[in-house]
DNA sequence: TTAAACTTTCAATATTTTTTGAAAGTTTAA
DNA sequence: TTAAACTTTCAAAAAATATTGAAAGTTTAA
């Protein structure tokens, strides 16, 4: 396998998982892209490689640049925006789990909450529609916690101080 | 919020979700169904609560016992099947993670070490796409490992364990 | 056996999501 | 200012995904 196939390669991987974390394809694609370029991109460049249209280019850095995975380069003396994307896997790794706890997570712990407090009024099917809701609810806080001090962790969490408990 | 409209919610808020554990709406909603029921249902029972057709029913009943979280329950002098799901939170969450491992994670590593180990051809670009999928591969991997300690984990791995490290 | 009761399959259809591309908007150099 | 260079927006089109429903398949009781 040589670099181009190899490129194209991860670069369609790295897109056809993006729902994985939550993103659609071309926005998964072009930060495939960034990740695996040595210098910023412009949009123009973008579309080329990835044969995506301008609209579709610009919607999506844009939603990569909400996220934090991606920053706008002022290139000196350019006219046009250089995008660059975050190129250290853990900071990365840190910066999706924060958004999606975020975006889905913490709205789900809400609406469970919400639910399994409704008025108790002693049927079989309230109490056990609470009873599991409680217990959903008690999961995703648990694991939403355990994301959180991830997320609040100094570099190197992963194979540092996790890795080690686990191994 | 009385019963009828809180469990409506809950399989609601379940099935739009369904996308962050990787599977399809219906597949969520009857499984939600299935986890706030007080006893199994029929394939009738369950199109008849969520509106949804015979085929679509039966394809996703089908899916779900695949990956283990729901099972036929044989209910004597009875000749249609009934349907449960697994009630427990914590073994709910080992099997998704183990299966989510299994089809997503693992062909995703191959993959990356594949694209990792392409020659080195001392150019730049080359050895940034080494760089780069070696240290995703990386935390992959370890993550990947995380996930089946979990997994192997006995009951109760979520709040003894783990929570204590991280409270 | 047979036929009723039930389940599965899958081509057609509907729905949802993504993408396009051209017009509108913005910025900057002169 | 103006106009060229660039970016954003969004309605329409395309693509991807999910759903239907009826026919085919299977199981079981008699």
């Amino acid at each position: 396998m040589q670099y181009q196939e190899a490129k194209e390669k991860f670069i369609s991987t790295w897109g056809s998982l993006g729902s994985l974390w939550g993103i659609n394809k071309a926005m998964a694609q072009i930060q495939a892209l960034l990740f695996v370029s040595t210098k910023p991109l412009t949009t123009e460049e973008i579309m080329e490689e990835l044969k995506i249209s301008r609209g579709n280019t610009s919607m999506n850095v844009r939603q990569l640049i909400d996220w934090g995975i991606v920053t706008k380069e002022l290139v000196p003396g350019e006219r046009k925006e250089y995008f660059s994307t975050e190129k250290d896997v853990q900071e990365l790794a840190r910066i999706i789990a924060k958004e999606r706890s975020r975006r889905e997570i913490k709205p789900v712990i809400r609406t469970l909450e919400e639910i399994s407090s409704i008025k108790d009024d002693g049927s079989e099917n309230t109490q056990e529609l609470i009873r599991q809701t409680k217990a959903l609810h008690d999961l995703a806080e648990t694991a939403d916690s355990i994301l959180e001090k991830i997320v609040h962790q100094k570099q190197n969490w992963l194979t540092k101080s996790v890795l080690k408990m686990f191994k």
